[in-house]
DNA sequence: TCTATATGCAGTAAGATTGCTGCATGCCAA
DNA sequence: TTGGCATGCAGCAATCTTACTGCATATAGA
């Protein structure tokens, strides 16, 4: 795992605009640029662009976090989350403490 | 653990930068500003001026990374990684697949 | 073919981030 | 008391991020 994976997947993990998106695919795969749109406004009350979403979305694919199959003319995102996405967004816990806090 | 706790603690793991200072002070805890800005140097071959070290170190102390201790004129830095923190940054954990990857 | 729909790309503006320099403050030690 | 050292704060420039609008492209279906 290089740096610059760990940089992408700390940084799309780091807007709880694209957690809450990652909240939406995992509870339902295969979803298009208009779904998220409406799961975003429906689950969380938030409206946003259908841009504004899409950018949110490339960010996840760039780190690997969610994969696209083209269907026709619509995109369908789903969840792709490897072993080693987990190994690397757990990189805390190499320096958990040893049972010694308070 | 709330959205803005996740945000602060993704953001400062998101640069390869502070994951460095982290790695420096799990090694050796209170540790002066000067002297991760030396550990920078020394360790890494990488030279930043001791305020862009120190914002570094805000933004670890601001997510809770590091704790702070004033000996004198010099503060000390310590890691200080909850339970709390690791509960926060393996947040993906939630969504790992079930045995069914490639 | 032609239309409606799903998405992409370009451009833009506000705000955050990251690095820096320079000056101010505050504490230890002689 | 005073000199020197560790740190903080203010400010600045370059870049990135996040949201948007508008236009272009491509495909499914009538």
């Amino acid at each position: 795992m290089t740096d610059d994976q760990l940089d992408l997947i700390f940084k799309a993990l780091s807007d709880s605009t694209r957690r809450r998106i990652i909240d939406h695919l995992s509870k339902r795969p295969a979803q298009s640029l208009f779904e998220v749109c409406a799961a975003s406004v429906a689950e969380d009350g938030i409206a946003l662009s259908r841009q504004t979403v899409s950018q949110h979305l490339a960010v996840l694919e760039k780190a690997g976090l969610i994969e696209i199959e083209w269907k026709g003319r619509t995109k369908a995102h789903s969840l792709s989350v490897s072993e080693d996405d987990i190994a690397a967004a757990s990189w805390l816990t190499k320096y958990k403490p040893k049972g010694n806090e308070t």
